[in-house]
DNA sequence: TGACGCATACCGACCAGTTGGTATGTTATC
DNA sequence: GATAACATACCAACTGGTCGGTATGCGTCA
C-alpha cells in the first residue's frame, strides 16, 4: 500500500541526506576541497552508502546540481506569495527585492552552490560543468518568462542604443549581479556589500522599464 | 651595485616563477584543486625551493594574491593609453570597453584569480579570505577614483530615489558585474555572455550620467 | 502460508596513489 | 665562511574508490 515507486520514498533516505550534505559542505568550502568521507560523516551515511548511490564524487556532485534546481524553482518561483502577482514588472521588482532579502547571515548559507561548483569545475570536469551550466539556465529561462511579459506590456523605455535588449540576456544579468555580489560578500565576510549590489541591479531594471520607484 | 632591495630581483627567480604558475593553475583548477606538486612543476622548480620560498601552500595563496593586483594595477590602470584621456567619464566607460574587450579566449585567461580563490577559501582560510579582499578592494578604490570624478563634473542624472550612489558602491558594482559575468561564462563554456552582461553594465553606467550613447 | 529467489540498501575494512610538509643535504653568492 | 637558494628523499595523513559481505523487503509459486 505505501510502497511508492522505484525510489523507495518514505523516511529520508540516504541519498536525499549525502545530496543535502554535499550540498552544505560545498557551498562551504568549495567541490575539491570536500572529501566524500566528509560527506558522508555530515550526512551519518557509511562510504558504502555513497557509492552504493553515487558512480563517483563528481556524479554526486551532477546530481546535487539538479536537486539544486528543484529547491531554488520552489523557494524562488513556486512558494513565495508574490509570485502570483498579476503584473509581471511587479514580479520582477519583486523578485529582486527578495533575492536581496535572502542575502543575510554567513555566506555559505545565501550563496549559490553551482556557481561555487562551477568556478572549480569548468577546465576540469565537463559533467561538472554542464549540469552546473544547466542549472543557472533553468534559472535564467524561468526569470525570462516575467522579463518577457513585462516587455510586452510596458515597453522597455530606455533600451542600449542600436541593440535591443532581450529578455533572457537580462535575465543573465541579473544572475551574473548575484553571482558576483555573493563573490564579494565573501571576500568582504559580510553581507551588506552584496546587497548593495542588488540596490544597482534594480536601479537598472527600473531605469529600463522607466520606472522611478518601486516600493 | 644592481642588488635591489630585499626581494633579490635580476633573473626570473624561482619566487616569481612559482607566483605565476600559482595563478595559472588556480585559475584554471582552483586553489584546492591545484597540488604544491603541480605547481612545481608548472614552474620547473623543487619542492625544496617552495618551501625556502614559502612556508606554506597558503602563504603563497596571499603571496599571489598580491602579485595579481600589481599586475592589474599595471595592465588595466596604468599601461593602456585610454588611462590618460581627460574626462574621467569618457574613462570609465572606456574602463568598461576594456574590460569587455579582456573577455575572449578561454575562461582560464581572463577570470579573476583573487575571485576564485576567494570561493573555496573564505571559510577555511582568513589569511586567503582577507589577501583576496585586499586585492579586489585595491581595484574598487582606484576606480572609485575615476568614478568620484566623474560624478563631481558630470553628476549622475538618474540617481536611485531616496539613497544617492557613491562612487565606491559604483565601483564594487562593476567588479560584481565581472565577477558574475566570469562565473557564467565558465559554465557556458564561451565569453560572449560575459561580454553581454558587460553591455548591460555599460548602459546602466551611461543611463546614470545621461549619457545617451558612448562609442 | 511460507519458503524461495532476487534486488535494493547499506556496511566498513581495505587499497594504491596523492597530499602538504619536513629533514638533510649541496651549491652558489656576497 | 656564512647565508641564501636551491635539491632530494622521505613521511604520516588523507584521497577517491573497491570489494566481500549482510539485512531487509517483495513478488511468486507451491
Amino acid at each position: 500500500m505505501n510502497a511508492i515507486r522505484n525510489i523507495p520514498a518514505g523516511k529520508p533516505n540516504a541519498r536525499a541526506k549525502l545530496l543535502d550534505a554535499a550540498i552544505k559542505l560545498v557551498r562551504q568550502n568549495g567541490f575539491s576541497a570536500t572529501s566524500v568521507d566528509q560527506i558522508c560523516t555530515e550526512a551519518k551515511v557509511t562510504k558504502g552508502a555513497f557509492f552504493h548511490h553515487f558512480a563517483s564524487k563528481e556524479a554526486l556532485g551532477a546530481a546535487a546540481a539538479g536537486a539544486w534546481t528543484e529547491r531554488a524553482e520552489q523557494l524562488i518561483f513556486t512558494l513565495p506569495d508574490w509570485t502570483r502577482m498579476h503584473d509581471p514588472l511587479d514580479r520582477l521588482l519583486t523578485h529582486i527585492d527578495f533575492r536581496a532579502a535572502m542575502i543575510e547571515g554567513s555566506a555559505e548559507d545565501f550563496t549559490c552552490f553551482v556557481g561555487t561548483m562551477v568556478q572549480e569545475s569548468f577546465a576540469s570536469s565537463d559533467i561538472l560543468r554542464a549540469a552546473s551550466d544547466a542549472s543557472l539556465t533553468a534559472y535564467a529561462e524561468r526569470l525570462a518568462e516575467d522579463i518577457e511579459a513585462a516587455i510586452d506590456q510596458h515597453g522597455i523605455v530606455n533600451d542600449i542604443a542600436g541593440g535591443d535588449i532581450s529578455a533572457l540576456s537580462l535575465a543573465y544579468h541579473v544572475q551574473a549581479v548575484l553571482q558576483g555580489a555573493f563573490i564579494l560578500a565573501k571576500a568582504k565576510g559580510s553581507p551588506e556589500i552584496a546587497r548593495d549590489n542588488i540596490r544597482h541591479l534594480k536601479h537598472y531594471v527600473s531605469l529600463l522599464f522607466g520606472k522611478e520607484k518601486g516600493s
